[in-house]
DNA sequence: CTGGGGAAGGGGCCC
DNA sequence: GGGGCCCCTTCCCCA
């Protein structure tokens, strides 16, 4: 007995939580673009990005081989199976689809763009023939990989292998990328970083040095973590919730999907996000281990649970099936001056919920006029056309973030102080009659306006000084280095593993200091009252203590 | 309920 | 660009 339509349909559901970003748990960075996707998926569809989605939710993709409308392709390929929705594909359109299928090795796709150019040379095939064709072969082999439920992230290599020569044989062809051998590619699984290696083809080289050369590289690594890395990074469910699904605009998923994803999605998520959010965790028995060793250790060692204020709380909205809505209210920033970042970017087509989530938690208009305040990124094409990269204070577009960061140097200081003086005055002659008539308050430096219009025209001054914006939020920063940062938190990258409890951290410095809750290591004690900490700032916090007025 | 301590997250800044 | 450190902040636990 078997239902006929049950892969098709469970890739469709599939290809829909993709356009929402539902449980996408990797981004793939194609030039300035993002596209989010579920490992799972792509693991299935391809050797090469199965021996990369074990350790990273970043996947940087060589320029060279593909671009971001190709990987465009690409993706709504491997998710439905199809060609891409263009009319009339032209011979260069496929050319570049095969060297980015072949780069990727995804064989099928491969062998359906050489069918196609091949037929090309005589008479155009039947489209719905080949796709049909194509569409048989992909979901046989998806649907065997997705019912064998979650990819271990713990699979091994020789299985991988094993599966890749497999589909070598059943495909063998000329593929140029072909020899890009998942087991050299994963040689993360013994603690290097995938990240850097992606795109370089043949050039495989295991010296992790190498691994930053190309492109954005977040995923720094901890000296010593193999006995982590097979596990599946909490902060990657956390980052990636469906609200995070902004970036999916640029995940496209076909215009088809786009039109029906809210129809079709809307029923599912009302129904039965909180299903799905326990069977997520059915499925991750174990989502947190580094966490829950810590906290199993802790308990061993009678230390106080450890407080982790927003994963926490995101973790209990996940195991009572919680909304949405809730996880973004405990995702929110609480940082001073944050720009409400985790709101701030939406699908393309999608504006009308960004506008409700906004009413929905309670923010004020102006909080959410940081929605505003981004850098466009994919999925705004209809606004900027290709431009994705737009001058706040000017309005122009620009094709890439280095092309926009060039320009805003031009805007001059000289400019800035007329605005500012501008600006300055025009704060003064407003009347000064309160919070209620000046209720719009600029997250930098807190002066008020009256209307969001006079916030945005002065916040436009701070961003100047701020050329680095988050591709994921928008958030501005002062510094290249702030800013990678901060990217790795959003995409849960915690390189830096302790060895006794599996906690990972962002930085080095932060592990540094939490292995001192392991050795009792105590440097920093009060002159006033002996008190010893095992933080500075917790030092700092105390002595506060001491000279705070009774 | 409250305040203090422990632990952690994030941003700014300097080197 | 990365490391180190500082600051502010939050959350949790506990007395």
């Amino acid at each position: 007995m078997e239902f006929p339509n049950h892969a098709r349909q469970l890739l469709l559901q599939l290809n829909q939580q993709r356009a929402k970003g539902f449980l996408c748990d990797v981004i793939i960075v194609v030039e300035n673009a993002l596209f989010r996707a579920h490992k799972n998926i792509l693991a299935a569809s391809s050797m090469y990005f199965k021996s990369l989605m074990l350790h990273d939710n970043l996947v940087n993709l060589d320029t060279d081989m593909v671009n971001p409308s190709v990987f465009r392709q690409v993706l709504d390929f491997i998710y439905t199976g199809r060609l891409p929705s263009v009319d009339q594909p032209s011979d260069k359109n496929f050319n570049a689809l095969l060297t980015a299928a072949s780069y990727l090795q995804l064989h099928d796709l491969a062998a359906l763009c050489r069918k196609r150019l091949k037929g090309s040379e005589n008479a155009l095939p039947g489209k719905s023939a080949v796709s049909n064709g194509a569409w048989e072969l992909h979901k046989k082999e998806l649907s065997t990989a997705v019912t064998q439920g979650h990819v271990s992230s713990s699979e091994d290599c020789d299985d991988a292998h094993r599966q890749g020569e497999q589909l070598n044989d059943k495909l063998s062809d000329d593929e140029p990328f072909a020899s890009s051998s998942p087991c050299v590619l994963s040689a993360g699984q013994s603690g290097s970083s995938n990240v850097g290696n992606v795109g370089r083809g043949e050039e495989e080289d295991e010296d992790d040095e190498d691994d930053q050369e190309l492109g954005l590289d977040l995923s720094k690594k901890s000296p010593s973590e193999s006995s982590v890395t097979e596990e599946i990074s909490p902060q990657s469910l956390r980052e990636e919730s469906p609200q995070s699904d902004c970036i999916s605009g640029a995940n496209s998923a076909s215009s088809e999907d786009c039109s029906t994803q809210h129809q079709d999605l809307e029923g599912v998520e009302a129904m039965d996000l909180g299903e799905q959010a326990r069977e997520q965790s059915q499925v991750l028995p174990h989502a947190d281990p580094p966490r829950q060793r810590a906290r199993q250790a802790n308990r061993k060692k009678n230390w106080p649970r450890k407080g982790r204020g927003k994963m926490d709380a995101v973790e209990q909205t996940t195991q009572t099936g919680g909304s949405e809505e809730s996880k973004v209210g405990a995702e929110q920033p609480s940082s001073r001056g944050s720009l409400s970042s985790d709101r701030s970017f939406h699908c393309g087509e999608d504006g009308e919920n960004e506008k409700e989530h906004s009413e929905e938690s309670g923010q004020s208009e102006g909080e959410s006029l940081g929605a505003n305040y981004v850098y466009r990124q994919e999925g705004f094409e209809a606004v900027v056309g290709d431009n994705l990269y737009v001058c706040i204070p000017c309005g122009k577009g620009f094709p890439s973030s280095e092309r926009l960061n060039a320009h805003v140097e031009t805007h001059t200081e000289e400019e800035l102080c007329i605005k500012e003086e501008a600006e300055d005055l025009s704060a003064r002659a407003a009347p000064a009659a309160g919070a209620e008539l000046q209720p719009f308050e600029c997250s930098v430096c807190s002066k008020s306006y009256k209307d969001p219009v006079a916030l945005r025209q002065h916040e436009k001054g701070h961003w100047l000084s701020r050329p680095f914006p988050c591709h994921i939020c928008g958030k501005m920063f002062t510094q290249r280095g702030t800013m990678t940062r901060h990217m790795r938190s959003h995409l849960g990258l915690k390189p830096f593993a302790c060895e006794e409890c599996g906690m990972r951290f962002t930085r080095q410095y932060r592990l540094t200091e939490h292995m001192r809750v392991h050795s009792g290591e105590k440097p920093y004690e009060c002159q006033l009252c002996g008190g010893k900490f095992t933080q500075q700032r917790n030092l700092v916090s105390h002595l506060r203590m001491h000279t705070s007025p009774a």
